[in-house]
DNA sequence: CGATTCGTTGACATGCTTCAAACTTCGTGG
DNA sequence: CCACGAAGTTTGAAGCATGTCAACGAATCG
C-alpha cells in the first residue's frame, strides 16, 4: 500500500482489521471515493435477523465490526447445518451459486455491526491477488471444517471448535481463556455434526476432567494443553487401514483426564 | 465479453471451460498478451505426480484440460484428507495459506493436462467479480462436502459421491450412466470420512440391491432414480431434537431395494 | 407468573470402525 | 514368460461411539 503516515487518511481507520493487514477496503480497491463509498455502507442489524437469505442475490460480501454471524444452508430434509461462525473481522458472504444466487444464509447471532463490499465496486481496478488472498482464508476454514467431520470424534470436534474460537477471541485482544458462546448448543451441534445431547455431554465431561468450566453460555479454558491435544486427536486409533497412516500421537480424553 | 465473431481469435477457444461461459483466461482478463501468456502455460502431468504440496508458494491456480486430480491434506496424525476430485474443467487450487503458502496438496489421479493461471498476471486489471465467482464455486463444493459429511450416513456419502460424479461427466459429454473412477476405494473412504471397507461394502450392497454395477473401478448405474433418492437423504430420521427440522422425506436403503 | 425455549441427564438401539483374513490385480525382477 | 511380492479389494465378526427417545430442570420472554 502507498499510503504514507504524514497523509490525511480520507478512509476513517478500522482496528477491525488489523489482524489482517489493516482495512480491508484498502487492501482490495486503490480508488478513494470507492474506498469511501466501502466505509460508508455500514450496517447494524439485531440479534436473528438475516444478513443475507439463500436465493437471494449475491452482490456483496461482509466483514463483521462487532458482534457474530452464522451462516448455513438447509438440506433438502428441512435440516440446517452451520457452516461457519465469524467474529469481528472476519470476512463472510463471498459464497454465491452459480448464477450469482446466494447458497448459503447468514444471520446474526447478537446485534452486529457490518461493513458491506458490493461486488460492484470491485467490478474493476481490483488487486485480484489480494481478493483470492481472501477467499483463500476462507476456503481454508472450510476445509478445516472439513476436515474436523471427517476425522475427529465428538470429543475432538468440540475441543477443535473451543480451541479455534479460544485463538480467534486472543488474536483479537480478547481473553482466550474465557469467554461468552455467542452460539446455542443446537448450533453447535448443526456446526460439527453432532447430536444437540452429545455436545452437552461432552462439554459436561471436559468439566469434570477438569479442561475447563463450562455454565451455560459462559466458558472457561482450564487446560488449555489437554484442550489442543484433544482437538488434534484424531477419531480412531487407525494403524494399517488407515488413509496413509503416519507415525503421529494419539490423546483421548481418558490420557488426558 | 467484447470479442466479436468476425474477430480472429488470438487465444485459442478451448472447449474444456465452455460448461462455465467459454475459457477462463478470457473471463478473468481482457488483455490479450496475459490471455496468450495464460493458455501458453499449459503443463503435462503423469499419474501420481503432484501438482503442488503443501507448504509451497501459492502462486496460482489451475484449470484441468484432461485427466483428474485430487487435492488433500495432511492431519497432524499423518492422515490424509481428501478436499476434492477435480474433473475436466473443473478450477483448482485457489486455496492458500495466510502467508501464501499451500495449505493442501494436490495429485494427479491419471495423466493430465492443465492450465495454469499465476496469480502475478491477475494482479491488476482483473474483473473482481468473475474471480469471486471462480472462487464461489469452489466454496459451494466445499459447502457440499461439509453437508455430506455432518449429516449423511454412508449410503448417503457413497450416493451423493457417484450422483456428483455422474452429473459431472454428464454436463462434460461423457456418458453419466457408465465410467470409471479414477480414485480407489482408499480415496474415497479419505475423502467421504468413512473406513475402506465401508466405501466396499456400500458399493456391493448397491450392487445388490441393483442400483448399480461395479467391478473394481467400473461403475455403471442402473436406478439413477433410487441413487438420487439415497443421496437426498440424510443420516437419521430426526422429527423433534435436529436442527429445525422440516417436512422433508426420506430415502432409506430398504426403501429403495 | 405462565409459557416457551434451552440445556442436561439417562437408557437403549445401531451403524460404523476395528481387527482379521482371503482373494485379486499389478508391477518387478529373476 | 513366469514367479513372487506388494498393493488394492472384498468379506466376516465383534465392540463401541453416537444417535434417538424420553423426561426433567433452568432460564428467558412476554
Amino acid at each position: 500500500m502507498q499510503t504514507k503516515a504524514h497523509e490525511v487518511p480520507t478512509v476513517h481507520p478500522c482496528h477491525v482489521c488489523d489482524s489482517r493487514g489493516g482495512c480491508l477496503g484498502r487492501q482490495l480497491v486503490e480508488n478513494r471515493d470507492i474506498q469511501q463509498k466501502l466505509f460508508q455502507a455500514k450496517r447494524i442489524q439485531h440479534k436473528g435477523e438475516h444478513v443475507f437469505r439463500e436465493g437471494e442475490t449475491a452482490d456483496a460480501f461482509y466483514v463483521i465490526r462487532s458482534g457474530s454471524v452464522k451462516s448455513y444452508l438447509v438440506t433438502e430434509d428441512g435440516e440446517e447445518q452451520v457452516l461457519g461462525f465469524y467474529l469481528p473481522g472476519d470476512v463472510f458472504g463471498l459464497d454465491g451459486g452459480d448464477d450469482d444466487q446466494r447458497a448459503s444464509s447468514a444471520v446474526t447471532l447478537e446485534t452486529t455491526s457490518l461493513c458491506r463490499f458490493p461486488h460492484a465496486y470491485l467490478a474493476d481496478g481490483v488487486d485480484g491477488a489480494n481478493l483470492i488472498r481472501v477467499a483463500a482464508e476462507q476456503m481454508q476454514r472450510d476445509h478445516n471444517l472439513v476436515l474436523i467431520l471427517a476425522r475427529k470424534d465428538a470429543d475432538g470436534r468440540i475441543a477443535s471448535l473451543l480451541d479455534d474460537l479460544a485463538a480467534r477471541y486472543r488474536a483479537r485482544g480478547y481473553s482466550g481463556a474465557a469467554f461468552v458462546l455467542s452460539m446455542s448448543r443446537q448450533d453447535i451441534g448443526c456446526y460439527l455434526g453432532l447430536a444437540v445431547e452429545t455436545v452437552s455431554r461432552t462439554l459436561t465431561r471436559f468439566q469434570e476432567c477438569g479442561i475447563l468450566r463450562v455454565n451455560r453460555r459462559e466458558v472457561e479454558i482450564l487446560d488449555h494443553a489437554a484442550l489442543s491435544k484433544l482437538a488434534g486427536a484424531r477419531a480412531g486409533a487407525r494403524t494399517a487401514s488407515g488413509c496413509a497412516a503416519g507415525g503421529g500421537g494419539e490423546a483421548t480424553l481418558a490420557a488426558a483426564c
